[in-house]
DNA sequence: AAATATTATGGAACCGTTTCCAATTATAGA
DNA sequence: TCTATAATTGGAAACGGTTCCATAATATTT
């Protein structure tokens, strides 16, 4: 490999010089950038990373730190997030991150750290696998974080999220509003902040309305199929019956959809469902599911844009409103006629 | 931070000894040892990766390379993958990788270039994105590279993939050993060696045993839920009925499912339908799918454990032949009687 | 106890950049 | 033409490790 020498030589100048074309920096006449860039060319010279990071401090990395629980963690949203760096020429590394425990109270703390240790100039947190005094723990001896699909109240400008609490309720109103009252409900995993602000969300929007769920008819799921196919089984069992229900995320829907369709339940007209994600999925289910749209991608972009301008100054359009939408297909019925 | 000069001065040793403390080679006494362990504790001293990589040329990191079109690249397969790297403390570093357009003929090679620039010991080649000839090509340059869910010829030993043919051919003789004589096909996307052998193993079989598609019941789909859903329409509507139906992968089969139920056919009575993927969803559709299982992530546990054993030299257990696996679960009819 | 082999240790040189400052050259103004 | 100023340039020093060799301390053999 041609090192810089290398190029300075055969182009007759300084290293100074060549290390200047490298960067951009510093002028440079005419004359001497080309020379230089034709000596690069010849030499087939690519600066060695490692040499720029030692010296520079700069590591043109990101790391996106996530846990195999945050399962929203699609590839297309990668995708979007690595789409971000390209022009910038910046790296992700990507880690299987540690929760705390109560063997391991520092685990995720401690996985971060790792993470940094492999020189990140920035970090992106996704989701919300980590308490938020950890975070602003983090904040204060490491400022260049982002958090993804979670909100740290004293961190609004590096939090990336929608209204969890919101976005529950406004499942929960549109339950009510369309005549139901015999409601049953799968839940997710109640491991962060933000799944139970959904759940007090959803709960809170019936409760104002003089709703309230029979305790036969809350399953404890965990967002995964098995528990949502699980999940409907057991809630058609009980002798309490519903017209509605709502599954924590798509995923339960489907698989809750599916329980019912193979047992002749009609959805929507025997039971309405409503799910949570807006999966690519959830146009193709039979019936379409309706289903509340989280802006993942929307926020990873803004959220990536932030960092990038956090540890490289670059000002981005960045936006901070991630709507909440819900997405009426066809598996809720209406039961009020007007 | 502290430095290893640092440290060699707290503990009143020679640098060498720490950075033999550090990598754990070369002899050290218990005394020293605890010593320098106490030093390093004592500042919290953290080698730095960067110096590490430009004085050893080793940078315990691998890249991934993949497009976004190799949509099975999930999180689930991610997690594996980065699984297998944490013991070693090994980084990934992903890509979304380019493929040669008649524009670029060398985007594919460029993209891995760059990546291979940031500083990786060695590349997983994820799909079959990039010309068999690329691949030999690099592997002469830079030989530490393995390929997932592909197959080169001259490159058997870090070829990690199941033979696509033959699992075409196993589910062409499926269909045709449950009776079906008038068969629909939604295809995948032509753009891989592998899905084109994998067609030409289902029409082999369909050939082996006297039987075709009529033209008009083959839709060319690409793998998605939307033209799962639009051509198994588009089927229907045909004049030519059938009475099973392959779809390339568990996506199409999936929204097909939805769209002919929606149309009051009954799976499997009036249609059945065979997947490809055995993806998690699977078990949980109306009625649960019959599929092909592809044992991605038993492919890149292997794949990650040959090319940690090219680029570091630890012996680890390799699979290469992974198990092509007919899942049957309720959506095929065995239309003969025995 | 002396000779020999083995283990342990210190530190200079090096990896390939960036940074910074001093020196040189070009440009503009008087 | 002569300064003053600005643009350009060269290269030493620094970044924080690893490597390797010479040397010192210990253990083993005779």
């Amino acid at each position: 490999m041609a090192t810089i020498r290398d190029v300075a030589k055969l182009a007759g100048v300084g290293i100074g010089t060549v290390s200047r074309v490298i960067s951009g920096k510093g002028s440079v006449s005419q004359k001497t950038l080309d020379k230089v860039s034709d000596a690069m060319t010849a030499l087939n010279f690519k600066p060695n990373t490692s040499a720029q990071s030692l010296s520079s401090k700069r590591y043109n990395t990101i790391g996106l730190w996530g846990t195999k629980s945050s399962g929203e963690m699609n590839r297309a949203t990668l995708t979007k997030i690595e789409r971000e760096l390209q022009p910038f020429n910046i790296s992700l590394i990507t880690t299987d991150g540690e929760r705390n425990t109560p063997n391991q109270p520092n685990a995720a703390r401690q996985s971060i750290d790792n993470l940094i240790n492999k020189g990140c100039d920035g970090l992106i947190i996704w989701g919300s696998d980590i308490q938020d005094y950890d975070i602003l723990q983090l904040e204060k001896e490491f400022p260049n974080i982002v958090l993804l699909n979670h909100k740290a109240e004293t961190l609004v400008e590096k939090s990336f999220a929608f209204d969890h609490y919101q976005a529950g309720y406004i499942a929960g109103k549109y339950i009510i509003d369309h005549g139901h009252k015999d409601i049953a409900y799968i839940t997710g995993w109640f491991d962060t902040s933000d799944a139970n602000e959904r759940h007090n969300g959803f709960l809170d929007a019936l409760n104002d309305n003089n709703l309230s769920i029979h305790k036969n008819l809350i399953y404890r799921g965990d967002y995964t199929f098995k528990k949502g196919f699980e999940g409907a089984n057991y809630l058609f069992n009980q002798k309490e019956s519903f017209t509605a229900l709502f599954c924590a995320n798509d995923q339960s829907a489907m698989s809750a959809i599916s329980a019912l369709s193979s047992r002749g339940v009609k959805i929507p007209e025997d039971i309405s469902v409503l799910g949570y994600d807006n999966m690519n999925i959830a146009s193709y289910t039979n019936p379409p599911l309706t289903t509340i749209n989280v802006p993942t991608q929307k926020m990873a972009v803004s959220a990536v844009r932030k960092l990038i301008n956090l540890c490289y100054g670059a000002e981005l359009e960045v936006d901070y409103d991630f709507d909440i939408e819900l997405i009426e297909r066809k598996s809720v019925l209406n039961l009020i006629s007007d």
